[in-house]
DNA sequence: ATATTCACTTGCATATTGCAAGTTATTTCT
DNA sequence: AGAAATAACTTGCAATATGCAAGTGAATAT
């Protein structure tokens, strides 16, 4: 929590960058076991609320959740808008940076799905991938872009 | 450290896994800020001992590395052998599995290039995956499978 | 008007990280 | 052959991050 120069209250996370290094730079963002989840409760479950990232199985602590939104935000990987059902909730959408995580998430799954026991549903997304990769990426594309 | 049935210690790591979504089941692996460095030094940077990879900029503590180290042994990522040159030395290498993590690499580094500063050696490698993937990719496990 | 939902925040115990200083087995130097 | 250096860790401890349970305040539903 710091003050900018209005003495408004404002959140802050400053990302501090360990190298100039690719891997390094992204992991200085999404390097922990819980960012990318919410990722791809984003990308893939069409879950958008604080609620619902919750709600997932993997069971994120509320303080956690709340620290890893801001991280994200402040990585330049989501961003928060109003929701047009309730003054109440908050809408957290992907932006274009976070959209462009795609072939990176898709990459994980395909390597996890053939190492490791995995959901039936990502090896049958994995199949799919497997036979027109470029198609099922644009696809998911759009997908974010029209919301 | 836990000890096995023949009641000779053993080094081990249990890696829990939060669900069989395959994006957690890998972050259960590598989520964190230093395992992935490790695996870029083997795989792009031909380093291979614990003292090369302590050298790298990001400035691993010494007991990080050696538990970062055990657990992707642990998760079946890197393997350890002699060293040809001396007993002293220990000599890591990706597996199969470990290999098999080059796409999902190299997605990571062409999203970091696209998004941040980075270092120049990474803008140029990008700009040669950009022109031929699957002709980089097969490069960079050939030049890993015959070590 | 009251209860419930929603998105957090807080306090505190526990676990992980980072730093500096060992330790032990080689290997090199003299 | 003995001493110094190298390599790969280990240990102790302070600082930081995580996980859990309970609480808060605004907005919405009843």
């Amino acid at each position: 929590m710091q003050v900018n120069i209005y003495f408004c209250a404002v959140k802050q996370k400053n990302i501090e960058h360990r190298s100039t290094c690719p891997i390094s730079t992204a992991l200085d963002i999404f390097g922990d076991k819980w960012s990318l989840l919410i990722v791809r409760d984003l990308m893939f479950n069409q879950k958008k609320t604080y609620g619902e990232f919750l709600q997932s199985e993997e069971r994120i602590a509320t303080n956690i959740l709340a620290d890893r939104l801001l991280l994200l935000e402040m990585g330049g990987i989501i961003s928060k808008e109003e929701h047009p059902d309730s003054k109440a909730k908050v809408l957290y959408k992907l932006t274009t940076k976070g959209i462009d995580l795609i072939p990176t998430m898709v990459e994980i799954i395909l390597w996890s799905e053939k190492h490791h026991e995995v959901h039936p549903f990502a090896s049958r997304f994995a199949r799919m991938v497997k036979k027109d990769k470029d198609g099922i990426l644009k696809q998911i594309k759009q997908g974010l872009k029209s919301k």
